[in-house]
DNA sequence: CATCGTTATGTTTCCACGGACATAACCAGT
DNA sequence: ACTGGTTATGTCCGTGGAAACATAACGATG
C-alpha cells in the first residue's frame, strides 16, 4: 500500500485492462486479509465493487490472480495465486521506480501546479 | 509522441489534475503544429475537446502551458510556454524511465494477459 | 471591408460507470 | 438442522464526462 496519495500511476494495456492503485491495493488487501469482502471494507469499497474488480482482473489474465472459495466455518475466503503475487509485485516495483528515479520530474510537476481550496 | 500503444501511464495529482498520454500528445501536437485545432485534428479529436483539455491544463498550473492568439492571416495559433515544454519533457522522461528501467516488469505483465479478438 | 482559419464558448444529448440495494448459493462448525 | 460470514450475481438509478452540434469573436491580409 503506497502511502503517498500524490503519486499514482495507471497502466493501460492493449488487452483493454487498466491497472492502477485501486486494483493493486485491492490485491494487496486480499493477500493480507484473506478475503475479498474484508479487503473491500478496508478500502471503504462495497463488496459488489471489489468482486467486480477481481472478476475483471481474473478475466484479463491467462490465469486467475485471485483464488476464492465459499462456505465453511469462516464463510469462505480468497487468496492471491502465484500470478497474482507476481502481478502485484511488478506493479509495486514500477511504482517504486517512478517514485525513486522519477523524483526530480515529479517534484517539478507538482511544484508547478496550483493547489486551491485543497 | 510515444509510438508504443501498450505502455501508457497516467499520473494523478493532489491538485485534481490527471495527466496522461492524451494531454501529453496534445501538448506535443500543439508544439509541432502551432495550433490547437491542428493538433486536435491530428489526434482525431474535436476542437472542442482539445480546447477543453488545454483549458483544464492551464487552469491547474500556476502559469499557462499553452499560449494562444486569435485572428490574423492564419486565423490565429497556439504554442507551448516554457512551462508547457517543461511539463511535457518531464512527462516524457517519466514515460521513458518506465519503458527502459521497467521493461522487465512490463514485459512480464503484458505476457501474462489474455489477448482475445484483438 | 470581405475573407478565412482559428480561438473561444454555450447547449444538449448520450452513455458508461459507480453506488446502492437485493438475493441466492455455499459449507465447516456447532 | 441451523448459523454465520463469505462468495457470487442481478437490477436499478443517478451522475459525471465525453461527444455532437452551434455560434460568436478575432484580426492580418488582400
Amino acid at each position: 500500500m503506497t502511502d503517498d496519495p500524490r503519486l499514482s500511476l495507471r497502466l493501460h494495456f492493449e488487452s483493454g485492462l487498466t491497472f492502477g492503485r485501486g486494483k493493486a491495493d485491492l490485491l494487496q488487501g486480499i493477500a493480507e486479509e484473506g478475503s475479498i469482502s474484508a479487503a473491500g471494507r478496508r478500502m471503504g469499497m462495497s463488496y459488489r465493487r471489489a468482486w467486480s474488480l477481481v472478476e475483471e482482473m481474473n478475466g484479463h489474465f491467462a490465469a486467475p490472480l485471485v483464488d476464492s472459495s465459499r462456505g465453511g466455518a469462516k464463510g469462505g475466503g480468497a487468496a492471491l495465486t502465484d500470478l497474482g503475487r507476481s502481478v502485484l509485485a511488478d506493479y509495486r516495483a514500477l511504482e517504486e521506480l517512478l517514485r525513486d528515479q522519477g523524483a526530480g520530474q515529479l517534484q517539478r510537476l507538482r511544484a508547478a501546479q496550483r493547489y486551491v481550496q485543497g
